[in-house]
DNA sequence: GTGCCCGCTCAAGTCGGCTTGAGCGCAACC
DNA sequence: GGTTGCGCTCAAGCCGACTTGAGCGGGCAC
């Protein structure tokens, strides 16, 4: 079985990508060919799993495409440090996402089931939560009141 | 104690934005100040709150400028549909989020503690798991091969 | 009375991540 | 031999969410 191939075409369709974006992923040398049949761009395997984990982390704006990069092509350089410094960060700003998304549902599970006609106004449960942020955030700065 | 006002600046302070973010808000109407000394903002309790939501909805993208003031004007134009919808559709795609975050922060642990020097090309554990992720989608889209 | 700080408006600029459009090449099919 | 389909390049455009800059006003400390 000599090496599998795959045009862009066919990469944006599995991955479900534009062929544009996939040019752009080139262009900026995030994802590139393995190689070219005279000027068409052909995919490996390789390529695949490389975009399979860019997909994943840069998802939802979890990492811009220049983080991505740098946190997939840790060691080529033989400089791993770049690469771990980034995923290091990432993870925790991922585990405060995490932590800030699950806060986030819940308020919004509150306004879907609340009945009143302007919850911020009128419902105690939201407000006491509102007036606990905003207490605790005119307090970490100093001089609270004006 | 007459109600509180608070200038610009002040908001700014407490919430960690920038004022030319601010009176974005108010310009596209998210976010209007109670009143006006003259022609200079005057903030209010009330609206101290609504940023505090405002913030915490808006926060990572999680939701866009637009559904953020769909979501939280919810009922005042008697019309509470528009809110909810755009309120649980957020939901649901928190949730996803939050699922593939948890799946992102695992890879990302492996990319940190992985000795290989590329582990897309080397390491058995990743590469299995993106060969899996590959499979899938090219085996989702109907003419797998090419 | 002038310098400084804070605030204002309005228009234009920025940035990331693509998308779109013009203009072209090559291969296949009728 | 024309047209259809896929691919290419390069430059320009777009969107959301702000930021920046120019130019102005009001208040008050020195």
């Amino acid at each position: 079985m000599v090496a599998m191939r795959y045009s862009i075409s066919e990469v944006a369709r599995y991955f479900g990508t534009a062929v544009s974006a996939l040019r752009y992923y080139d262009q900026i040398g995030l994802l590139r060919p393995a190689g070219r049949r005279g000027t068409v761009r052909a995919y490996g395997r390789d390529e695949l799993y490389r975009l399979a984990l860019i997909q994943l982390l840069h998802q939802d704006g979890m990492m811009s495409l220049a983080e991505t990069a740098t946190a997939i092509s840790g060691n080529q350089t033989g400089d791993q440090t770049a690469g771990r410094l980034v995923i290091a960060e990432s993870m925790r700003e991922m585990q405060h996402q995490i932590q800030r998304l699950r806060e986030s549902e819940q308020v919004l599970e509150h306004l879907l089931t609340c009945p009143r006609k302007d919850p911020i106004r009128d419902c105690p449960v939201l407000r006491a939560q509102l007036e606990h942020t905003v207490d605790t955030a005119i307090g970490t700065v100093d001089g609270g009141s004006p």
